[in-house]
DNA sequence: CGGAATCCTAACCGATACTG
DNA sequence: CAGTATCGGTTAGGATTCCG
């Protein structure tokens, strides 16, 4: 039983290491963020729509939409559905003719949109300086 | 010339906002962490390979492949030279037979590294929480 | 207005095999 | 040892159409 190929010991290391991303927060934290559009969403529900900072207010379905010109309707109710989900946002229905519905951050939320205002700021501080070096690494091939 | 269709507006809308989401320094860095072994080998160079924290090293590939256990080594030689491209690794080769290449990040990369533990320290306090609301969600279905 | 359902393509990524 | 090259399955996600 010590007589295992190198395949399959590379097989149950998989698994294991697969099990072990699967259940590390920070992974888990970069799985969702790392969908293209939930910090945009976090952005515009944090106030950050309208250039500049503001403070965090309930927005309409419609509204995210426009202010998130890019995105297809299916993502944005995706991103908006799983982020419901993880109680990063409620959904208020408004039963209206037609029917109104409407995002807000939770407290939860608000604590993550912080969090990515860090990222924000390092990007900002040090993004250029890694595009320079992918300029000079690309012109000196 | 006012009248231009919905469709067409939606397009321009869409090159404008792809335009923006391209050059948005925020979402260049998080288009580079959600790579899901940029932060893995940021982790491993950066001292965190064996439990704990330790000082930041050079590793070689395999040594690197070996911690990492679950990583393909296209993806691994892929996250490898995007890291290089972008200046936060350097990639040493020493001539001997058989060849010995070993990586190490660069300041911008340590500094990346400190980032991402942020995240990380979020990830912990907060990711059993989202978990929660997430069970909650999917019971309450 | 705020979605749901369907179709379809490009990209990603793992497995495998070969090389200097 | 440290890769490169190629093939094939899976999936993300856009466009479109329909619904309460």
């Amino acid at each position: 039983m010590t007589t295992r190929t190198a395949t399959e010991r590379r097989a149950r290391a998989k698994v294991e290491y697969d099990a072990f991303l699967a259940t590390c927060p920070s992974r888990q934290l970069l799985d969702r963020l790392s969908d293209k559009w939930v910090v945009l969403v976090l952005c515009a529900l944090g106030g950050e729509g309208g250039d500049g900072p503001g403070a965090p207010r309930a927005m309409r379905y419609s509204e995210l939409a426009r202010l998130i010109a890019g995105v297809s309707q299916k993502m944005l109710t995706q991103t908006l559905r799983s982020l419901e989900r993880d109680g990063l946002v409620t959904r208020t229905v408004v039963a209206t003719v037609p029917v109104t519905v409407s995002y807000e951050l939770t407290d939860l939320g608000e604590s993550l949109h912080g969090t990515t205002r860090l990222l924000r700021a390092w990007a900002q501080d040090h993004m250029d300086a890694v595009l320079a070096r992918r300029e000079e690494h690309d012109a000196a091939s």
